[in-house]
DNA sequence: ACAATATGTAGGAGAATTCCTACCTGTCAA
DNA sequence: TTGACAGGTAGGAATTCTCCTACATATTGT
């Protein structure tokens, strides 16, 4: 499964955000979920894959942390999107602006 | 499925990229790949229901275009990974100068 | 009116996803 | 060394996704 994929599901982008603020271990993580602890471990498991996520292990814990890179991507994806959407807003204002006039 | 469900298609993404160029047809679109027309014309319905693109009817054609919207979501959404990523390339920067002098 | 065109919908097969409980492994502390 | 703790893995059930062929619907040109 690709980054789009790892991101596709609520419970993953939620542990990418928990992620964002500091590393957490597992069972941290898991803490803020409802279902199981080891159905929290498959989606770490899905973002370890996808290389969103690292993980470092310390004594019996895992400490896992994001990964810079696949954000970096995404973000070049989304460029030509993002002059799409202004172009757009830009052409609003000008029509809004023609109205006013 | 929401907007990031609805990425997360290689085939669905490579449809929003052929409609970053301009608006297409349902045919015009199912033309660029292999897989049934039908096929494609479902996951037209993905990105419609997503609100990624619209439709539009002219006689028997349909013109799917973009939206923006959607796409700005997306940036926003972004926003803070994109600022993580923006760090740690400077704090790299700054761990290299280091070495240099 | 009729045949051809453009496109969506129905139903279904097979694969993938998501969640669970049970279990295994490695580490720490007494 | 042994029990408790942290966390991954196995196997399986239920659901969803993806693709197909067959069919339905609407529009156009003759």
């Amino acid at each position: 499964m690709d980054v789009f994929g790892a991101l596709a599901s609520p419970v993953r982008r939620e542990l990418v955000q928990l992620l964002l603020e500091r590393p957490r271990s597992a069972g941290e993580l898991a803490a803020n979920f409802s279902m199981s602890r080891p159905s929290v471990s498959e989606h770490l498991k899905v973002l370890r894959d996808a290389g969103l996520v690292s993980e470092r292990r310390y004594g019996r814990r895992r400490l896992y942390r994001l990964e810079a890179e696949p954000f970096r991507e995404l973000s070049q994806w989304l460029g030509p999107y993002e002059r799409f959407w202004r172009d757009k807003l830009a052409g609003l204002r000008a029509v809004l602006e023609e109205d006013e006039s």
